[in-house]
DNA sequence: TTTGATTTTACGGGAAACCGTAAAGGAGCG
DNA sequence: CGCTCCTTTACGGTTTCCCGTAAAATCAAA
């Protein structure tokens, strides 16, 4: 089993359980942090002294109070923690159950584990850490099997992604073309930006634009 | 200190951390369950055994699963527990801050406290267990008191509210007058409508409609 | 290079949203 | 009742959105 695990997790309550968990799993040195920055330089510390991390175990929405930081998100971690120490494993442990963001765990930042928070999950976070530390093949709960398959995240691009956030940031329709043209995002005439709105308003069964934003920031999309 | 609690709470990790916190205050019976409706049927049991719990501590959002439910929600748990037992106390703990929604708990549902998960929610927990204890009046924590000064849920009427909805869902501006009037909302006229969201564009610096509804989605509005 | 398919762009007409002004309706008060 | 204040409603003009058609550009394969 693995030696040395760092937790990142902002909740208290889950802080504390995760903590007990991999005590029971024999875990010798567990270290918890409570803000994403901290844990960068625990991992950076660790790796100094050579003496580095195995496996982050972290969260990925991380509540915002008094103390400025840099990195803000698990998504954010992981990307500058993969920087300086790209072979460190990696089980992300959220509520988060929006498809299109799990699987870019997977495919951008190359976790290795993803355990949904519910109502059996520190077993499953167990199951999640021994299937990491014997292979290095991907794990994901057979009830999140699912994502793979989903046909939203396989037809919606990138680019139509980057409409609908202007579109909900208040951009019209009719000056995205300008918007585009700055951010020197292409296709940006306003015949094809309105095509493509249309596209997704079709797709997601939406009566027009509004109710279109109101799916997306239901799915998650934005 | 109480001796007779009754935790809801879905995830695992944090019904584990809130159960130990509560030990050590000494609290001899605890009993926690991870579905609404099993916190009403505990409920409902020991008040037919005369041994009524004196506190319920609930999250507000529960996963939904496989398992189908009557109550979904801690609200909807809330009023079902003060249907039968009205003097039973209430604490919510959540990681829920839309003032919107926390206010109401305090003037609908009448909770006696709001604790926000946080990186220092298990000894505000504590506290608020104390406070309600020992008298009747709410509580809430320090940080959060600003809630009840905010200017948006003062300014911002139901009637907003369901003007909102009904774009979010896809109701076209120029059909809502037709909408309203099956609904029986009043006012409802194609002008008065227009305007009111006139109104709301105005008040949250909302470019379009679409703005607005991100924004609303966003403030936990709808 | 030609061919054919697909994507991008241009444009025009009708629908809906946007914005200001003004009339109509209602509540409160002397 | 008459007056004021405020809300609701009506309406016209402008802008933006919506939708179809068609031309231009891009690309892949023969």
């Amino acid at each position: 089993m693995f030696s040395k695990v760092l937790v990142a997790e902002d909740l208290d309550s889950i802080n504390i359980a995760v903590a007990t968990t991999l005590d029971e799993l024999n875990i010798v040195e567990v270290d918890s942090v409570k803000y994403c920055d901290d844990a960068l330089l625990k991992i950076k510390k660790a790796l100094n002294d050579n003496e580095p991390y195995q496996l982050l175990i972290t969260d990925l929405s991380f509540i915002e109070d008094f103390r400025p930081n840099q990195l803000n998100s698990g998504e954010e971690l992981i990307t500058a923690v993969k920087k300086i120490q790209p072979n460190i494993k990696v089980i992300v442990f959220s509520v988060e159950e929006k498809p299109v963001r799990i699987k870019s765990l997977f495919e951008n930042q190359n976790i290795n584990a993803f355990v949904l928070k519910g109502r059996n999950s520190l077993p499953e976070l167990k199951k999640a850490l021994k299937k990491v530390f014997e292979s290095d093949e991907k794990y994901i709960a057979a009830n999140l099997a699912y994502i793979f398959q989903d046909k939203i995240t396989h037809q919606i691009d990138d680019y139509d992604i980057q409409l609908i956030q202007h579109l909900a940031l208040g951009v019209a329709q009719d000056k995205m073309d300008i918007t585009f043209k700055k951010l020197g995002i292409e296709p940006n005439s306003k015949s094809t930006i309105e095509k493509r709105i249309g596209k997704l308003k079709d797709y997601f069964k939406a009566n027009n634009t509004v109710h279109l934003i109101a799916i997306a920031k239901d799915l998650g999309l934005i």
